[in-house]
DNA sequence: CGTGGTGTTGATTACTTTCAAGATGTGTGG
DNA sequence: CCACACATCTTGAAAGTAATCAACACCACG
């Protein structure tokens, strides 16, 4: 990524927010950080205390076994904030996965912002807990169907869907190989469920059948 | 279960308490509710807004899918709490797994318990979203290794460990079969990295071993 | 117009599930 | 206290699904 990108990426910090940047009582509003693609917001181990809200891309969260096996366990996109732990350290790494904007909250020590923090707690644990039963007890088509449709539902319920990530990001989400995210596309597209508009955008020809499958 | 079984839990209502029960701000504290095994403390789509605390036994949380396959995403043992919500409604079920003491907090509405609520609520996203990458990204063995250290460590770290769920339950936890998980154990004897004293309590005897294989 | 990264497709392998039978354990009633 | 019955658990053989290995296609970029 070079001048040409960067340039870019000044000139979205001029428009339209998706999404305007909430107000956290006693939390210093800092600018909007901006992060290119494939670079690190934060690593495990590292000290946590700040909150992160996406103004536009889109995040990884995720964690490595020792042998490089990566599990996602969440994708943010515009609009959505991260970045709170359970302790005073990061148990995850977090990285754009494009060229996004984010605007970092600094929390005072002490402050207690627990009333602001609670329902972003409550809502990322019922998330983590649908996704369990996807990785649990869902096959391959099934778990592209429930990413597919859960994709959708947040950008709106529109018939496009972008797909900010890679093949990979999807495999490791759905905790497939990128073969299998591959394969099950296709046979979606054979199916006339989905149409692939470019590598990273579908339109959803069949919702019913999607929702069929993904639950 | 009859008369002579509901006796016997009677009695250990006067038994020491594994864990005092916390003393929530705003909460009414009512006296222990007992559930035989097997039963329901709460379905998906009630009412939320209770607290439980378990006094002693164990619950299991879950999920169904339309053609029965179900996801537990939880174990609660005693001193821990559950049943707190995103919204007004549960989204899973929770069932005593053996004859099991809870004591119920009613929270009034309009009360604001995030201070109380919020490390409770980080503690299980963190746990979920480690749990999601055993199912993710483990093989049999390492989510069974996973399963049996994390219940040691809750239980103290003691080489003896109880596990008070059926093989089917724990199955249903790491995303595997009943058979898949007594072949496992099988294998575990096998290489003397585990001892079974009886069909719910085994004693680990090679901790690395487990650890290596568990991460 | 080449080059590297990303995605697709095919053939084979490996792991887990499924189906089936038998063993073990627990609780009940005699 | 023993015997029977049901539930739970274990083990084996066959089948199925996804992973792995490998080659090729496509796209974006310089």
């Amino acid at each position: 990524m070079h001048a040409q990108a960067a340039a870019k990426i000044e000139l979205q910090s001029y428009l339209p927010r998706q999404s305007p940047s909430p107000a956290f009582e006693g939390a210093t509003l800092n600018p909007v950080s901006f992060f290119h693609a494939g670079t690190e917001i934060y690593a495990q181990g590292e000290k946590a205390g700040a909150l992160y809200h996406v103004e536009f891309g889109a995040v990884r969260i995720y964690r490595l076994l020792a042998d490089g096996r990566r599990q996602i366990s969440a994708f943010h996109l515009a609009g959505e904030t991260f970045g709170f732990e359970a302790d005073a350290t990061h148990h995850f790494f977090a990285e754009a996965i494009n060229a996004t904007g984010v605007r970092v909250f600094r929390v005072a020590p002490g402050t207690d912002m627990s009333r602001q923090l609670l329902p972003l707690a409550l809502k990322g644990l019922t998330r983590a807990q649908e996704h369990l039963l996807v990785l649990g007890r869902q096959n391959a088509i099934e778990r592209v169907a429930a990413f597919l449709l859960d994709m959708c539902e947040r950008q709106g319920g529109l018939r496009q869907v972008d797909l900010p990530m890679s093949r990979n990001d999807i495999g490791d989400y759905l905790g497939l190989t990128i073969e299998t995210v591959s394969r099950v596309f296709t046979r979606l597209k054979e199916k006339g469920v989905i149409r692939l508009l470019s590598l990273r955008s579908i339109e959803i020809l069949k919702r019913e059948a999607l929702l069929a499958m993904g639950e």
